[in-house]
DNA sequence: GTCGGCACTTACCAAATGGTAGACAGATTC
DNA sequence: GAATCTGTCTACCATTTGGTAAGTGCCGAC
């Protein structure tokens, strides 16, 4: 493994910014600073502060789908997916929490970056709602908007794990432990909505 | 219904800009210029940039939690009450779409203006927590994390009601028709979640 | 050994930002 | 009618922002 490149390491610092400080309070000369560079070599590998964004969202959204794909890979069927992929979730957030935070961040900018991420996701999204509409049509999930579903899913996790400050409003200090009571109770929580039977 | 003072007026305009482009997007400037006004005008009634988001979080915690306790005023038990919060949650997504706006960008701020909110929405929190715990207990609700369950709930309608970029991703435009049938399914998939009896 | 390009720097710059100081107009008070 | 107070404005200011221009050191090709 060599030396991460210098583009690299500031899509790595920029997008660490992006999703915690946000896009706009992320300034290019701290960001430089953090990677003992001066701001002119950042423009030097992304023309603007824009295009740094576009990077950062394109990298991103490959990291993201790679880890779904492969989750789903070996999958199973029925709840046995809606579980891969949630767990895969929880994964990321423990491992690249950065990655759910841009997330976050992108959608509220708005288009053009939520444009970006958008077309960059379709793929995975169309499989989502078509394997939602295929288990209510075969009766094994409750009948419901597929995307309305989905966004519901989406928020729940996405809350689940990017929410500091709601969850610490709620008394939940947000550690890696409580991160597994979190999943926990996340899946049990769609079993009960998802499923026609509350199976046991 | 006399005119409303300056004061008022920049409270408006700063609470529907932080709401949208978010905090620091919003400049005084831009905001002074669209009520015809001049920054220092704005410098007058709140001394700094911070200070005027305190009194926006402040002015916008109240609304809220009258909304809220309005509705919970005539409310019913049981589930009733749950359905009265999420209508009522949605009335203002209707009405008022800044003021969910902008607790989805204070709870991305973090501290002090997450820790403002929080206290100010402390009273009602407890108040959920607690009667999720007695329904819980009662066995009329599925056994969870009253906190955890609390934040689901959250996610899932904040969401299905400021997640402009991500309902379009899904094919979702967001028109207030389609408000009517998010809200319609928002609640069909909470009692399916939620209630012990999947009851008609 | 020098030529060319790559990675990065120093030196600037115009615009915008939050904020200060002080003046000005119009009421209100005495 | 003078003094005061209120609300707003004009005039500044220091700092920070994203971005440009012009080097500089270095390394491999020839």
């Amino acid at each position: 493994m060599p030396t991460p490149g210098t583009s690299d390491r500031i899509l790595d610092a920029a997008l660490a910014s992006f999703a915690t400080r946000g896009y706009e309070a992320t300034s290019l000369d701290a960001t430089a600073k953090s990677l003992d560079l001066t701001k002119q070599s950042i423009l030097y590998w992304f023309p603007s502060k824009d295009a740094l964004l576009e990077a950062v969202i394109a990298r991103s959204a490959r990291d993201l789908s790679e880890a779904l794909e492969t989750a789903l890979r070996g999958a199973g069927e029925g709840w046995a997916r809606v579980e891969a992929v949630v767990r895969s979730v929880f994964r990321l957030a423990a491992r690249q929490p950065e990655l759910l935070g841009l997330l976050r961040e992108v959608g509220r900018l708005g288009p053009p970056a939520a444009t970006q991420m958008t077309l960059a996701l379709g793929p995975l999204v169309a499989r989502a709602t078509a394997f939602l509409e295929a288990e209510m049509d075969a009766g094994t999930m409750r009948r419901h908007d597929p995307g309305l579903l989905l966004l519901a899913i989406y928020s729940t996790v996405i809350g689940m794990v990017t929410e500091v400050e709601v969850l610490r409003a709620l008394g939940e200090e947000p550690t890696a432990r409580s991160l597994v009571r979190r999943r926990a109770d996340v899946l049990q929580l769609l079993r009960s909505a998802l499923l026609v039977e509350p199976a046991g």
